[in-house]
DNA sequence: CTATGATGTGTGCAGTGCTCACATTAACCG
DNA sequence: CGGTTAATGTGAGCACTGCACACATCATAG
């Protein structure tokens, strides 16, 4: 009943897709995102869609691209300037949150072809990417910050996807947080020989 | 073993589903993995491969269970009984490897649906965990070991994805090898600014 | 030596991505 | 204005997919 204006041209079609393709995504997950379901929910032919989007994977890529712009929000909303390791966790935290939070949405940024995808897809990898290699450069001034960064990166991402793997399952919000500042304390602490 | 002349019955039609569907993954990835170019490689009908997989996922998880005992045993031949970080990064290396030279496989045990799937994988990837918790105990003794596996295997879980991605990018295997380790190295390392 | 259940076949349906010729219309230019 | 044009949306159609169904074949138990 959404053809509010009965027009021939729908007016936004590419945003209304994204939208559509969005709300498929979070309710029947990956597998549900197809172009045509995509056109049916914005109300309009299964073709139409090819007027914006060069193929399915065009599609798809915008969609990540958003959800990486969304991601980076949360994590600066999670600490605006964090300055010691507990910080840290509060945006690792945040990062395997906005995982769960939107499992579909996230395996699709990430586990989608990706590579010769869409630049804005690109772009918006590596301003994470950056992101984080400042973080760590603030709150671990002494370490080789390239290494330092990947391994952090890597970390706060493996933990986000052995959760939405149902590997580790955290029932509540709470229990997840806590499990993910255990392990990044776990992580911190260890030393193979002399523990503190 | 397998009449593979020109019978009616196949003789081993499950096993050859699983080599075909192997083969076709790591020809082209996990959309080339359809129930009926299986059947037509395994040189069948369409629906043959029905009698011994209730579905495309059944099967998809058959691979992928086959895919995380290699795993194991790719692991275990890393090195036999670390003790130290080192021996932890040689084995690290050898999961990352492990991604980067079957993606499409890795992609297919650790990104599809999994937790109502078959309890063969289940019971794989708990193998696996378990694996993991055995080492860190060894190497770090002092530690909490259930929040130190978690994070271990997270650090070493995303290493591979990223790696997947193409977002880290590693040339040759050594310079695979040589970030991994960096990137342990400088985990390791990390010290906070030491607040005094 | 036959009955039976496991295994493989063929047909068919609904759904998908994508291409192509065509319809509609907004926008630009005389 | 009015007419041309390019952007946008439509519809039919192809090749493919997963899966369900009825049927064919055959190894083997009784």
């Amino acid at each position: 009943m959404s053809q509010a204006n009965a027009s021939y041209h729908h007016g936004d079609l590419r945003a209304a897709c994204l939208r559509a393709a969005r709300e498929l995504l979070e309710e029947n997950g990956d597998a549900g995102l197809s172009l045509r379901a995509v056109a049916r929910r914005a109300g309009v032919s299964a073709t139409a869609p090819y007027r914006h989007f060069a193929d399915r994977e065009a599609l798809v890529s915008a969609v990540a691209a958003e959800g990486y712009r969304e991601l980076a929000g949360q994590l600066a909303a999670a600490h605006p300037a964090p300055r010691d390791p507990d910080d840290l966790a509060a945006i690792a935290v945040a990062y395997v949150r906005f995982a769960v939070d939107h499992p579909a949405l996230f395996k699709v940024m990430f586990t989608e072809p990706c590579d010769p995808g869409s630049e804005e897809r690109a772009a918006a990898t590596a301003a994470i990417s950056e992101y984080v290699k400042t973080l760590v450069r603030g709150v671990f001034p002494d370490a080789d910050p390239e290494a330092l960064s990947t391994a952090v990166w890597a970390f706060v991402h493996g933990l986000a996807f052995l959760h939405l793997d149902g590997k580790l399952d955290a029932a509540t919000p709470e229990a997840l947080a806590e499990r993910v500042r255990a392990a990044v304390r776990a992580l911190l602490a260890a030393s193979p020989a002399v523990p503190r």
